[in-house]
DNA sequence: TGTGGCGCGTAAT
DNA sequence: ATTACGCGCCACA
């Protein structure tokens, strides 16, 4: 399909199941690490944050395994963490004190054996 | 409940 | 080739 990677083969399956997962939807770092074969989840962050890629990739709807939305754009805080809240606020994902309220939003994911 | 440390991968030097 | 950093997670106090 594709003959470019320009990207790490990580990141290029971040990028896929990430693709994959629908608007209103949310994934945790650790979830989606494992489901890349990666072991560490950190470095999920650390792609989306080096390849934003902008909508086509919604970063925005990975949050923590603490169910917490974690960083956006490269920060814990910020403006750029409230943008997160709101997209996933306008998807129907609502955050309760900082934390996911509806825990049933999260993707079913499933960890490649 | 809060703090610290750890290990993986990328990107930069 | 090596060093340093990063959007997290886990373990322990």
């Amino acid at each position: 399909m594709d003959t470019s990677p320009s990207l790490s083969l990580l990141a290029e399956r971040v990028y896929g199941l990430l693709r994959q997962i629908p608007q209103g939807r949310v994934v945790t770092y650790k979830a989606l690490a494992e489901a890349v074969g990666c072991r560490s989840p950190r470095v999920i962050g650390q792609i989306l944050k080096r390849n934003p890629m902008a909508p086509l990739v919604p970063c925005h709807r990975v949050i923590r395994s603490d169910l917490t939305p974690g960083g956006y754009r490269g920060g814990v805080d910020g403006t750029a963490l409230e943008s997160k809240l709101a997209l996933l606020l306008a998807e129907g994902v609502v955050f309760r004190r900082g934390v996911l309220a509806d825990t049933g939003r999260l993707y079913p994911f499933m960890a490649p054996r």
